[in-house]
DNA sequence: AAGAAGATTCGCT
DNA sequence: GCGAATCTTCTTA
């Protein structure tokens, strides 16, 4: 639960033969132990077994076919949690991003989960990886002051969408869902 | 082996 | 702003 909130204006770091690209974390979601709605429960199958490694790990998953997620393991080793990370403000690599997105507009590059790994080129062969080491998909620590942290509800889901374990950066331009973030 | 459900995105109105 | 598309993974027969 804190990770969710710790990752908010941390650096994604994404090192590709293409090239580099990165960008800082404006939103997140908190997934705990026991949440009826993450992945997590239930037990433990090959698909999420990222989920269950010790904080700091990649877990990638893909949602409706074609749209990859990328998120954080936050709890120690077989514990089944994570934090999704939900959207990005572009910083390096801005037009490979925009490439691989196929659209120029900054704002949507990066806001949405699918479309945050799309423009990263975050697949299935970075689940699993330690991104506390420097490698291909990396976190950075933010060298800019990052801005007040709010929370909301979680979007996208059905069950335990009330609950509050959703952050972002407050009055960042590159948050999705922005007609919902009035309600603090 | 087949069926149901899902942490979304894109396009059109 | 709303509704449909689309495919992978897990569950049940």
């Amino acid at each position: 639960m804190e990770m969710a909130r710790f990752l908010i204006g941390k650096i994604v770091v994404r090192e590709h033969p293409d090239g580099r690209a990165s960008g800082r974390i404006v939103e997140t979601e908190a997934y705990p132990p026991g949440d009826a709605s993450g992945h997590a429960y239930g037990g433990e199958t090959p698909a999420r077994r990222s989920l269950f490694l010790r904080p700091g790990h990649g877990y990638v998953y893909m949602a409706y076919g074609s749209c990859y997620c990328f998120n954080v393991s936050s709890e120690p080793a077989g514990v089944g949690a994570g934090v999704l990370i939900r959207a990005l403000e572009p910083l390096e690599g801005i037009a490979l991003m925009q490439r691989r997105r196929g659209t120029d507009t900054l704002r949507d590059l990066a806001r949405g989960p699918g479309r945050l790994a799309a423009a990263l080129a975050i697949g299935r062969d970075l689940d699993g990886i330690d991104l506390c080491v420097k490698g291909p998909l990396w976190l950075a620590r933010s060298a800019l002051p990052t801005g007040a942290v709010a929370s909301s509800v979680r979007i996208g889901i059905s069950r335990e969408a009330h609950r509050l374990r959703r952050f972002h950066e407050r009055g960042s331009p590159f948050v999705s869902g922005t007609q919902r973030l009035n309600a603090r």
